[in-house]
Parts: C-alpha cells; sequence; structure tokens
DNA sequence: AGTAATCGTTACTACTTTTTACATTTTTAA
DNA sequence: TTAAAAATGTAAAAAGTAGTAACGATTACT
C-alpha cells in the first residue's frame, strides 16, 4: 500500500488531490475521470494515473474512479485514519492561533497537550487541551509517548527541546521555528514552515 | 544583478544563506569560505560557489568571502533593502498571529493596513497598523497601491478577494487559504503555506 | 455486438540539479 | 622574494527527477 521510494513531488500533490475530491463529493459527483481530473486541478490526466499508480489500482477502465472511494484510499496512504498523538510546543501568539486554526484531527493528528515556559499560561485550555509547564514535558512524554511535535518556539530554544524531543521519542516535527532540525537524525521526519524565508523568496520573484 | 532564469532551488536557498550569515557576524567573524561555510550549513562547496555565482562574484580568491559584504549583496538579491507595501487580509487568529509574529521590515516588505469583514475589529491597531474593514480595500489599494498581500481568509472567500486584489494591481500573495491562486495569471508570484498539507504529509512520512 | 471511453503501465524525453575538475588569483609563510 | 597552500569562478560531465506520450487491456454504453 504504502512502499517506500515514492517521490516528493508525488507525496506533495496527495493533499491537493485530497482536498479536490472533497469538494467533488461535497457537489455531489460520484465518479470522475483522470481526464476530467486533470482539467480541473490544472494538471495532465497521464500524471494522475501515474501518481495514484504508484499506491495502487484505485479506478475501472472505462469508468473512472469513484471519487468517495478514492478519497478514502488517499486517506489511508496519507495515514488520515490513524491519527497519531501529537504535542504542542510554545503557545505564544503563533502557537496559539496554530492551536485554534488547524483542524488536527482531520489532518491525521491528534492534539493531546501543549507547552509552555510562561507560568502564567499554565492550566488554560485551548480547544479542550490544557497548556502545561514546560518542565513537564519529560514526564509526560514518558507517559503519553507523542509520535509528533509542532515547534512554535523562538530559534534560541529550539536546539535544546528538539534534541530533548527525539531522544524522548517523537519521530516528526512540524517546524514554525529556524533552526534546522536534525540533519544528524535520518529516522525524525521535519516539515519546515518558515514564514520569513517565504517572504524573502516573494521579496524576490517581485523584485525581477 | 538578478537575472532570470535561477532555478528555484537556488532562490530557495538564498534566505538561509542570508540567515546563516547574519549568525556568524553576530559571532563576530568577519570571513569563511565556501567549505567552512558548507560544513556548517551541511551542503556542498560547489553548490554553495555555484549558486552565488548565479548573481555575481562576491568571494576572492585564496581568501573566500567577507561576511558582511556577502549578506548585503545577498539581501540586495532579494530585494531586502527596497521594502515593498503589502496589506493583510484576515486579522482572524492566524491573520493576528502572523501580523504579530513576523517582521516584515527585515523581510522586504512593509505591511500598511490591514482588512477584515467583522466590524467590531475595525479600529483596533496591530503592530501600530489599524485594522479596517473589508469595504474599503479598493479605495485604500488605489491610493497606495500594495505590491502584495497576505491571505488569511478562509477558502470560501479567497477567490473573490483574490480576483480583486489582482485586478487593483497586486502583484505577490503569500498566501494561506487553501485557494488555488492565479494559476491563470503568469504575471503573479504565489508563494503558499499550508499548513494542512504539511501535517497531512508529514502524517504520511511518520505512517511508513 | 460493436464502438467509445478509460485505466494501468512501460518507455521515452526533457529537464533540473549536483558534482567534478581545473585554471586563475590571492594569501601566507619561510 | 618566492613557492606552496588556499580559495574562487566556471565550464563540462554526471546523476537524478519529473513529466509526457503511447498503447494494450478492460469496461461501459448504445
Amino acid at each position: 500500500m504504502n512502499p517506500a521510494g515514492i517521490s516528493n513531488s508525488v507525496i506533495n500533490r496527495l493533499p491537493r488531490y485530497y482536498r479536490f475530491l472533497g469538494e467533488l463529493k461535497k457537489d455531489g459527483l460520484t465518479r470522475i475521470s483522470s481526464r476530467e481530473l486533470s482539467e480541473r486541478m490544472h494538471l495532465t490526466a497521464s500524471q494522475i494515473r501515474q501518481d495514484l499508480n504508484c499506491f495502487g489500482e484505485f479506478g475501472q477502465q472505462g469508468y473512472g474512479y469513484n471519487i468517495e472511494l478514492l478519497q478514502g484510499e488517499i486517506a489511508k496512504i496519507l495515514g488520515l485514519d490513524k491519527p497519531q498523538n501529537a504535542i504542542l510546543i510554545g503557545v505564544g501568539n503563533l502557537g496559539r492561533a496554530i492551536a485554534h486554526y488547524i483542524n488536527f484531527e482531520s489532518k491525521g493528528f491528534h492534539l493531546i497537550g501543549m507547552f509552555d515556559s510562561k507560568e502564567s499560561l499554565v492550566g488554560q485550555m485551548v480547544r479542550n487541551v490544557p497548556i502545561r509547564h514546560i518542565s513537564t514535558l519529560d514526564e509526560f512524554c514518558r507517559e503519553n509517548m507523542p509520535k509528533a511535535a509542532i515547534l512554535c518556539i523562538p530559534k534560541e530554544a529550539s536546539k535544546e527541546i528538539c534534541d530533548q524531543l527525539i531522544k524522548l521519542g517523537v519521530k516528526g516535527f512540524l517546524n514554525f521555528s529556524h533552526y534546522d532540525i536534525s540533519l544528524e537524525h535520518p529516522d525524525v521526519q521535519v516539515e519546515n514552515i518558515h514564514f520569513g524565508d517565504s517572504l524573502m523568496t516573494l521579496s524576490y520573484k517581485l523584485s525581477n
């Protein structure tokens, strides 16, 4: 089902397929061909067929794809059907917004804890998840074994927290800080989201 | 200075170079060779030299690079020395956090206005920038000609706002919404930041 | 029953990215 | 002052990726 060696370009298209299929379903459609989907998504039919073919055979010749079924398969491929526990570190402006804004459940994760170093935040609830003090991180992790962490802390604090979390068994990071995680840890997965870099890239493109 | 046809991989590395050089400068260093920089950044020396060579000759044989000078050159390449006016649309949890969290000035932009459809927010200040009602967007843009917009609005509202902004001359978007901007507008630059997609990608990688 | 539609898959083509190599220049140090 | 060491800029080669086209096989439709 999920063979290794799939290229990043393919993987990065999967969430987009998933979203599009969701909308088609919402529109009441039940089936779609690679050609029609390709027109809506602005890519080629061939590419869609080839992307999907990396994971299995979900269509039927002469018919196309059943939208609901295909979406379900992609959900499985992405692991959305088996949410993994995640914690959020750093409940400042950004961390708080992330916690409010993102529906973790529908993205493959279950947010089980939030941590900050500021005493005044401890005990507050955000979306029914309590904020805990960062000093209790070790204990909490040993008990609950979160698989992923969302880092919303400043660069300075990142290295230490990051090493700590990796030791505690965290395998994935959604990293909003500017620290370059674990180029030495090949079994740790990182998705970086660097607003600053994106802005600078945009600035570059607008300047030319 | 900024020839076209530079590949995205190169452009995407520029902000990282810029950041690293900033740290070296802060550490009191004045010069560095491509070899040493490559070790610190975990890439190859020739890649650094080739990347920089896309934009000019900033080093000196036998010596290496002057850190401050090189950082300055990269700043110019990225356009950070000539900040462009930007507006932010949607001051909900996320928009507000972005406005607080990001230092636009150091990233090549000058935030001159924020907009929302909620009357109760209008008039509030965030970092000395007032929140205005979305109905005043047209007028404001015609007067101030912002070059870029940061979209922190739900997908449903995006298409309309986006078309409107493009008509008003906005050339760049930092897009946090899930709307696929302007695949039909080749002269409009878009940087997408999709938390949801990143989470799903992470979920995929953790499931395999 | 025959025609049209569509998938899965292989092979190909094109592109992009990275690495290697080296001539050239500058620094360093005896 | 001179020779060795260090480092750049750059062209050319190599490696790797990604996208497209083509086609047999199967299914749907009339």
